[in-house]
DNA sequence: TTCGGAACCCTTTTT
DNA sequence: GGGTTCCGAA
């Protein structure tokens, strides 16, 4: 191929980016510049005009989507002989490197790669074992910091030398999980996530000639949103790189919203320190959104210190000015956002609604499908959670590798097969004293008499046919194959059918069926289907392959989940101070330059439209918060806005004053800073002191229900409506103004306490 | 063994 | 507020 139609159809800038073909470079890609098309033309020039073998390059990436995406257009530009070109995630790399070579860790090749759900059951078992009381050591806490240290490469002697003179003792006995946790993982010859990372950079400190082999084959290295690189990534990049530095990295700083998974921004940001002999091309032309968007968005995150400075630019039109919408609460926030969608002429497929918290998806939900507007929420992928399905995957795991013990101990039991507590245990301990394996137990039941009874037979059962579909495994037989004989072998459809009730036993079996299904479909693109691989894949690929129905429907996620992606129209929902920036990062300034990063991301998500919106009152985790809008909002410039109400109607052409109330304070301070450039902090402000009447008439006129212009008065005997917990009458009202209580009865739902300001409640008399 | 109610949790979650 | 998880009672 020449190299002319390498580099055709690229800008100047992106041309340049592929054709800086050695040494390091770094690649600044904007949101919507083009970076996965540089990537894959930069690999397919230095196949076909650098005349480097495919087999020699590595491209690493975070997620799968990504990788399978560069590999599918690699392969379309260069053919199939991308095939032998490592395009895949860290994990899945480390994975396939450890696979290789774990022995030399004292791992087997079928090493199983444990869950989150994994991880926990491991380390409540340790818990247990050192007395540990929960609350002091709660699980989630453990694992994190375990997490942690893996992310920074500190293995459990470095973390108890880290932590040998910290003042306080609890982390000593964090060290001590930590070392038993990762002995748990050995035993059960397993992995967690961390460790893949971990254990590769591991082997090739202390096997450099293992390293050597891998740098002499990979001598070309690119990397995926290099800013999402954490420590431990940072290292396995710097090993392999050396001594050639052929290394090209692609990302954005703007973009690094992470840092909470131990991402180091300031991997990107020191690159030309690290490879001082670096190149750095900014992609700064973006094709993606208006100019509008673009201006918005760069205001958002030009307030951001730490950065390397990017002015992204586009020479696409003007488009809309940037919708806000100041709710009173999120039921209002809601129905806007619906109202919008099911007034427009795009197809549902078009929008995307973004929120900061997971919390804040459900009112969408109702409120989508209320007017049954088709929607799909990204996010939780709860399949491979059900309990029926992890009783299979245990299953498996068990048949693949037979030293899994805690996929074995979940199994022993189910479906029930008269295996107590007690035999688990007398298992256990008989394990433990003989220093054996569950299943080296589980094999001497034959031979010793260490259970009697009924359990005994079962578990003699159980290992006879664990061993029986071992074989099969051998053989050759396909995991779909396997797993519907597992099925059969445990009378598992049958066991679900007894001890659930009919419509539970059926959405089970439907889950089972579902399963062997998916198991089938990745068959079909396997060459080798093993169940070894066919593992893996479920444990480092969640795939949701649910993706075709989601193009036609309203797509809801968190703005975490939304990097990578563009719509044509985004929500951008909940911009309160407290939420989004989140309370938490209010007193470290590089939390909050991160929050501004996520708000810049979800800005950049859109093409043609989007929407801000920020709630007054929102309640969150059962209360009820008070919410000033958010500082981001204040950084966009009043042009580039547009205040709306909730029938899309501009509401106060060029200033954004609240439309009701309003007090002579504020308004005057509107209007005075009109002339220059209004004060956009004044302006964006919610009144504060508006009555609590009249902030009750707000909340109602923006609920459903009918108009109600003047401000009513309640007393006791009032009859009111509120918006969720219908008709009621007034029985008493304490205190006044904004702190007004109103006592009220509701005809079904009981008495209750409202706050007026809060409450949005109909006057009827 | 299964249920129901109390107790607990609560940003974000590429792998 | 809502969901999950855990423990005790039947």
């Amino acid at each position: 191929m020449e190299v002319e139609n390498l580099v055709a159809g690229l800008n100047p800038v992106q041309r340049e980016a592929v054709l800086a073909s050695s040494g390091p470079l770094l690649i600044l890609a904007g949101a919507g510049s083009g970076k996965t098309r540089v990537i894959v033309h930069k690999i397919a020039y230095l196949i076909t005009a650098q005349g480097v073998a495919p087999r020699q390059i590595i491209a690493l990436t975070f997620t799968n989507k990504a990788a399978q995406e560069m590999r599918e257009r690699v392969r379309e530009m260069i053919g199939p002989v991308a095939q032998s070109m490592w395009i895949s995630t860290f994990h899945s790399s480390c994975a396939r490197i450890l696979r290789l070579h774990g022995e030399l860790l004292g791992f087997s090749a079928k090493f199983s790669i444990y869950s989150d759900r994994e991880q926990t059951a491991l380390l409540k078992e340790i818990i247990r074992k050192l007395n540990l009381t929960p609350t002091m050591f709660p699980v989630n806490y453990l694992s994190s910091v375990i997490e942690d240290a893996k992310n920074r490469g500190v293995s459990p002697e470095d973390y108890a030398q880290e932590v040998h003179h910290a003042p306080n003792p609890k982390l000593r006995l964090v060290a001590e999980v930590y070392k038993l946790y990762q002995q748990g993982l050995k035993d059960n010859d397993a992995l967690d996530f961390g460790d893949l990372l971990f254990h590769t950079v591991a082997l090739f400190n202390r096997h450099p000639e293992l390293l050597e082999s891998y740098r002499e084959r990979f001598s070309y290295i690119l990397v995926d949103e290099y800013q999402d690189t954490n420590e431990i990534q940072y290292r396995l990049i710097g090993l392999l790189a050396e001594p050639r530095r052929n290394l090209c990295v692609v990302g954005d700083d703007d973009q690094s919203i992470y840092s909470w998974r131990g991402a180091q921004i300031k991997n990107i940001l020191d690159f030309e320190s690290d490879y001082s002999e670096a190149k750095v091309i900014r992609l700064e032309e973006n094709y993606r959104s208006t100019a509008t968007i673009l201006k918005a968005a760069n205001r958002v995150i030009a307030a951001n210190k730490r950065r390397k400075g990017k002015d992204l630019w586009t020479s696409n039109h003007s488009g809309d000015k940037v919708s806000l919408y100041l709710a009173a609460n999120e039921a209002d926030e809601c129905s806007y956002v619906v109202k919008r969608i099911s007034t427009s002429v795009r197809e549902p497929g078009e929008f995307a609604i973004f929120y900061r918290t997971n919390a804040q998806s459900r009112i969408f939900e109702e409120g989508l499908s209320r007017r049954a507007i088709p929607y799909t929420i990204v996010g939780g992928t709860k399949f491979y959670d059900r309990a029926e399905v992890r009783d299979l995957l245990a299953y498996l795991k068990v048949v693949n590798n037979e030293r899994d013990g805690l996929s074995l101990l979940r199994i022993l039991n189910i479906p029930t097969r008269g295996v107590g507590k007690t035999s688990v245990e007398q298992l256990q301990a008989y394990a433990e004293e003989h220093d054996l394996s569950l299943w080296d137990t589980l094999e001497r039941l034959q031979s010793e008499a260490l259970i009697r009874g009924g359990a005994r037979n079962s578990l003699i059962g159980l290992a006879d046919m664990i061993r029986q579909w071992r074989r099969r495994d051998q053989e050759g037989c396909r995991p779909s194959r396997l797993c519907a004989e597992i099925v059969a072998g445990i009378g598992f459809a049958e066991w679900l059918l007894k001890n659930n009730d009919p419509v539970q036993a059926q959405t089970r079996q439907e889950n089972i069926a579902e399963l062997l299904n998916a198991i089938e479909l990745w068959e079909d693109e396997q060459e080798k289907p093993t169940l070894a691989a066919y593992l893996e894949n479920v444990a480092l690929i969640n795939d949701d392959h649910l993706d075709e129905a989601a193009q036609s429907r309203v797509t809801l996620m968190t703005i975490h989940r939304a990097k990578g992606l563009e719509f044509n129209e985004v929500f951008l929902v909940g911009l309160e101070e407290g939420l989004f920036p989140g309370k938490r990062s209010y007193e470290k300034p590089e939390l909050l330059e991160e929050e501004r990063r996520l708000c810049y991301v979800g800005m950049t998500r859109a093409r043609q439209k989007l929407h801000l919106s920020a709630c007054r009152v929102r309640r969150l985790y059962g209360q009820t918060m008070d919410n000033r809008p958010s500082r981001f909002l204040l950084d966009i410039p009043l042009e580039l806005l547009k205040r709306e109400d909730r029938n899309g109607k501009v509401h106060d052409s060029g200033r954004l004053l609240p439309a009701v109330g309003g007090s002579a304070r504020i308004r005057s301070q509107a209007s005075a800073g009109q002339t220059e450039r209004p004060a956009p902090v004044r302006n964006l402000n919610f009144e504060k002191r508006k009555s609590a009447a009249k902030t009750a008439a707000a909340a109602r006129s923006a609920g459903a229900a009918g108009e109600v212009d003047k401000a009513p008065s309640f007393v006791s005997g009032s009859r009111v409506e509120h918006s969720v917990f219908g008709p009621g009458v007034v029985a008493g009202v304490k205190g006044s103004g904004d702190n007004a209580k109103l006592d009220i009865i509701f005809r079904d739902r009981g008495r209750k306490l409202l706050s007026l300001k809060i409450a949005t409640l109909k006057f009827l008399g």
